[in-house]
DNA sequence: AAAAAAT
């Protein structure tokens, strides 16, 4: 109730669907097109480079889909080999159009999504749900299952896709952090809220369905992590959860099992109500669990961890991201679409076609959260959640991920989650003694020898890969390149390659063919890569999570590692949180380091507020704390994670109003009101 | 300041 009335004064939106309407047209110059009043007879919004080919496709046979049309067909249509990147030039050149685009359209969104919620049920549903979200029979010899008269059917074994997807326990490409598991039973776990269920003790012993059981032994997971201790049975109770954890954890792992094993048993849901779109049914998936995170390649690594675990199953997972050929990512996702993992734009995109509905969801989670906001995901991430079919937080269940909890993401958890669990794992590594941190004084017109000092003799005899990070795209290449003409196997990853180049770059890095990969922030976080030794900080990053993150990609799950760091004045501004980290990481700590404390301009202040005791750390990010126990908090908000309702947009919205809560993304225009309001 | 992400 009080939520309502603040809201409504606020923002004179409050999800009403005439408000929306005024707000509506006074965008209509720009909204018109894609938003089409009519949602109801019109078929969904169609892109003006698409328009001729979609209609075309709208007009065939679609609709008389033959059952059978994804396999049978599928299987022998090879996707076309050429004309995948005709879009990757130039990319850049929208970086600054996205946040403010974003934003206009989650207004004119939220009140169709409305509308549409009311509309009539269609009362055979059933007949058609299997033919849209489960297999084509008689599949079985490829390894997929499917889903018939309210049982599962479990696929046959398929030796080739085994393979593929498993690996052999020799390839080290393929090797993965289920196999040393012993030092992770050293990191703290925490579990806070309402009701915390005992964690599990074994894959064996927990609830996970049998075939789920033997797909976790195909990929050689032993023992659970901490985070998948407490995972696995928070998520199989129907809570919601807040996990301060990374990537290295196991939490991909942890977050996929629970949601697979209920899937498994669950079955396909029925598919919502037509809700009026005429675009034929047969062309648009329904999900039922969307995992969004914040690269293309984090999300593709995610759906390799789903289609392991998938396998046998009649749960087909898909991926959407962007920089890669759409109409291929379309047939794929027309094969099958029920755990779908996505960057937020394509997403956005493929919503907008008409093409993926949300309607169905029962499982949400978001990884990597906080880095999400970071780099402005904010309005499409409320889009997708709040402004298109996704049901209500009530009716989903919703598990987000979080490096750390600052309080943008503290917000972003009150609006998404209810009565959540939260979850907070130390850091593996860094602050555990398996990686050693150097840090070397290097002026820059020096770093390039120092590099090659490093290098040379460490690559001999070592089949550990090196990762190199620098602060631009520029120096990355321009770096590889050196290293290159001095005959060090090297490549480069950052943001302005196309994918194809990226992926080919990660691949030949794995396999250490190129055991050098010199990369930008785009490789920072979240990316697994086994038998990484050696992180070389060559440009240190001017926050330390990026720095934590960074060094994180080696001594992975158990193992050592080395991190070296290149020095110098143009550092200081990370100086004082280093000095501390390497602290609590017992590591050998120069004295020039320490002096440099001294010269650091703004000494004092700054400091270190919310640190939390173990793993938490970093000033502002208020580290791996449940800010809801803390006594106080953040006032305005109150109950507000509790019964934020229906369509709202969060409650009280007191609590961060006069905040950075909306510089943080909006860096289109000055003055203008608040970008997603 | 730079990086990332739909085209």
């Amino acid at each position: 109730m009080t939520n309502g009335l603040v809201n409504g004064g606020d923002t004179g939106l409050d999800g009403q669907f005439s408000t929306s309407l005024v707000v509506r047209s006074s965008r209509a110059h720009l909204t018109r097109d894609r938003y089409h009043p009519a949602g109801l007879n019109k078929s969904a919004y169609v892109p003006p480079h698409l328009r001729q080919r979609a209609a075309a496709a709208s007009t065939a046979p679609s609709h008389s889909r033959p059952s059978g049309n994804g396999w049978a067909d599928n299987r022998t249509s090879t996707p076309p080999a050429g004309g995948r990147s005709n879009y990757d030039s130039g990319r850049g050149s929208f970086t600054n159009d996205r946040g403010g685009r974003g934003s206009l359209f989650s207004n004119s969104r939220g009140g169709g999504g409305g509308s549409w919620a009311s509309a009539p049920s269609s009362p055979n549903w059933s007949a058609r749900s299997l033919e849209t979200n489960s297999a084509p029979r008689a599949d079985t010899v490829f390894g997929h299952g499917t889903w018939r008269d309210g049982k599962h059917i479990v696929g046959g074994r398929n030796a080739r896709l085994e393979k593929e997807l498993f690996g052999d326990a020799n390839d080290p490409s393929k090797q993965h952090t289920g196999i040393n598991f012993d030092k992770y039973d050293d990191i703290p776990v925490e579990a806070t809220g309402a009701g915390v269920p005992e964690p599990v003790l074994s894959f064996a012993n927990s609830p996970l369905d049998p075939v789920l059981l033997e797909n976790i032994n195909f990929a050689m997971y032993m023992t659970p992590t901490p985070v998948q201790k407490y995972s696995v049975p928070i998520v199989a109770n129907g809570r919601d959860l807040m996990a301060c954890a990374q990537t290295g954890s196991g939490k991909t792992a942890g977050f996929l099992f629970p949601i697979l094993s209920a899937s498994f048993a669950a079955g396909p849901r029925p598919p919502p109500a037509d809700q009026g779109s005429s675009y034929p049914r047969a062309r648009k998936a329904y999900p039922t669990a969307l995992i969004l995170a914040p690269t293309r390649e984090l999300v593709s690594q995610i759906h390799e961890e789903a289609r392991k675990f998938a396998y046998r199953s009649w749960v087909r997972p898909a991926v959407v991201y962007g920089g890669a050929d759409i109409h291929q990512q379309l047939r794929l996702i027309e094969k099958g679409c029920d755990l779908l993992s996505a960057t937020p734009g394509r997403l956005v995109d493929l919503i907008e076609r008409g093409r993926i509905s949300l309607a169905n969801i029962k499982y949400l989670v978001l990884d990597e959260a906080d880095r999400m906001l970071d780099m402005g995901f904010e309005p499409q991430i409320r889009r997708i959640v709040q402004g298109e079919d996704m049901p209500d937080v009530q009716d989903r269940q919703t598990l987000m991920f979080s490096a750390t909890f600052p309080r943008d993401i503290q917000i972003l958890a009150r609006d998404f989650l209810k009565d959540y669990i939260f979850l907070s794992v130390g850091r593996v590594g860094s602050t555990s003694e398996n990686i050693t941190q150097k840090i070397e004084y290097v002026e820059d017109s020096d770093k390039r020898s120092a590099l090659l000092d490093i290098l040379t003799p460490q690559n001999q005899g070592e089949v550990g890969l090196t990762l190199v990070f620098v602060e631009t795209k520029r120096m990355a290449d321009m770096l590889s390149d050196f290293l290159m003409t001095n005959r060090l196997p090297a490549t480069s990853i950052h943001g302005d390659r196309t994918q194809r180049e990226r992926e080919s770059a990660l691949q030949t890095f794995r396999t250490g063919r190129t055991p050098i990969l010199v990369a930008t922030a785009v490789a920072a976080r979240g990316l697994d890569i086994p038998n990484v030794t050696h992180v070389v900080n060559y440009d240190l990053p001017s926050d330390i999570d990026d720095y934590v993150h960074r060094i994180g990609r080696t001594g992975r799950a158990g193992n050592t590692g080395i991190s070296t760091a290149f020095f110098n004045r143009g550092n200081k501004n990370i100086v004082r949180d280093l000095l501390e980290l390497l602290r609590e990481a017992n590591q050998d700590i120069p004295a020039w380091l320490e002096s440099m404390v001294h010269e650091s301009s703004f000494g004092g202040a700054g400091g270190y507020r919310g640190r939390g005791g173990r793993g938490g750390r970093g000033g502002r990010s208020s580290g791996g704390r449940d800010y809801r126990t803390g006594g106080g908090g953040g006032g305005g908000g109150g109950g507000g994670y509790g019964g934020s309702n229906t369509s709202g947009y969060g409650g009280g919205r007191g609590g961060y109003s006069g905040s950075n809560y909306g510089g943080g993304y909006s860096n289109g225009g000055g003055g203008q009101s608040q970008g997603w309001w």
